[in-house]
DNA sequence: AGATTTAGACAGGCTACTTGACTATATAGT
DNA sequence: ACTATATAGTCAAGTAGCCTGTCTAAATCT
């Protein structure tokens, strides 16, 4: 199960290096993958990421430097603010998840269509939704 | 899947915390499972880990002050020092076996017993055997 | 025998995190 | 309404795990 998630893992980030995003690391596809949904704060960004509000500022500052995402206010509180992608953080939110499809698919290719589906069907059952964050 | 890894690092992590190992981290348990096999040399450590021997030196004298591994002369080769588990080495694999079995037992509850038969069959085609080490 | 490679360790540097401290705004208690 | 407390975000400093570069001793190649 480890190899896999390596696998998964390596895949997306060689992936987007192909597509030209050389600069943003898997714990930036945490990030995309929360505010893809919709926008969020720093604060609810750092608890979804399981790091600490400080780390997840930095973070941000990077993202926003690269054009990834750009802070907005929040009208219904001064002190936040949203976090929202920009086109290019879409664009690269997307070639992320290609780059995970295709990875996906070397999987299917090893397998029977019924024994991909009966993973599939496995993996979201236990898994379920919830936060997703760096492991190790 | 990359929860389903995450959930499995974490309850390693916590398992061994519990039966009182809490000075190691996941990547020494890579280090004892390629270590619980046969001895091996540091720079055939850091090959299986993926990092420079540099760090798997400090990794080792970590674990070797800890009580987890000795060194011991190779007689073929005066300059390699061959890595042996010792016996709280061998426990502490234990423990974090145990620990895995428990989460993976977590998830047999959620499935059938073949659809979780038929999830270990996938999982093991598609990964394989082969070198495990720190994905992101 | 001399030249090159390899095992391991030491030194210094980088980076992604941490804890602690601070300001500005929001919320709760009296 | 006023005060006390909590929260959003950032700055500063420290830590830990990796990196590259360098070195010694032993092995291997010519």
């Amino acid at each position: 199960m480890l190899r896999l998630a390596g696998q998964l893992v390596d895949g997306i980030q060689q992936g987007l290096a192909q597509r030209g995003f050389t600069d943003v690391r898997p714990v930036h596809g945490f990030a995309f993958a929360r505010l893809s949904g919709e926008p969020a704060t720093t604060a609810q960004l750092a608890d979804h990421l399981g790091i600490t509000k400080q780390a997840t500022s930095e973070l941000v500052q990077h993202l926003v430097e690269r054009g990834y995402v750009t802070r907005t206010s929040d009208p219904s509180d001064l002190r936040a603010r949203l976090l929202v992608l920009t086109d290019r953080g879409h664009a690269c939110t997307r070639a992320a998840e290609q780059a995970a499809a295709d990875t996906v698919d070397s999987w299917k290719h090893e397998l029977t269509p019924r024994q991909f589906a009966e993973l599939q069907r496995a993996v979201a059952a236990i898994a379920g939704p919830g936060r997703l964050r760096p492991a190790w």
